[in-house]
DNA sequence: ACCTTGACGGTTC
DNA sequence: GGAACCGCCAAGG
């Protein structure tokens, strides 16, 4: 059962702080291409503290959309609200807009994936 | 082994 | 913008 994508997580881990990331896009850069799924099913089973102590930003993951992918009665959506305006990341009309907070990988850390 | 269910996404209309 | 369609695939029943 308890499968591992420690792969994922540390892809998660390289999301800077008030910025965020699809999921097809961690999927990407994991070098997972097309399996953004499998990253919300990597992130629903991560540990609280994630690899090498450091804590996983899951919240820092939202759909394509630009929209928390949880639905708006659960505990869960609260949270990752909470989450992310407490690092001034501005949702508006129940979205965030990706052309502003989006992560973008600067060309050194694409060359080091590439590198594998 | 078969079917369903997702923290999803690109394409197409 | 939005909705319908596929592609994808690990888990659980």
């Amino acid at each position: 059962m308890n499968i591992r994508y420690p792969q994922i997580w540390q892809t998660v881990q390289q999301i800077p702080y008030g910025q965020v990331a699809t999921y097809g896009q961690i999927a990407d850069l994991a070098g997972l291409p097309k399996r953004a799924r499998l990253v919300g099913k990597a992130l629903a089973n991560a540990p609280e503290q994630g690899w090498q102590g450091q804590l996983i930003p899951w919240y820092r993951v939202v759909n394509a959309q630009g929209k928390l992918s949880f639905t708006q009665e659960s505990e869960a959506f609260e949270r990752q609200k909470q989450q992310l305006q407490a690092e001034q990341v501005v949702i508006i009309g129940n979205k965030i807009n990706l052309k502003t907070f989006q992560w973008q990988p600067d060309l050194a850390e694409l060359l080091f994936k590439l590198s594998f």
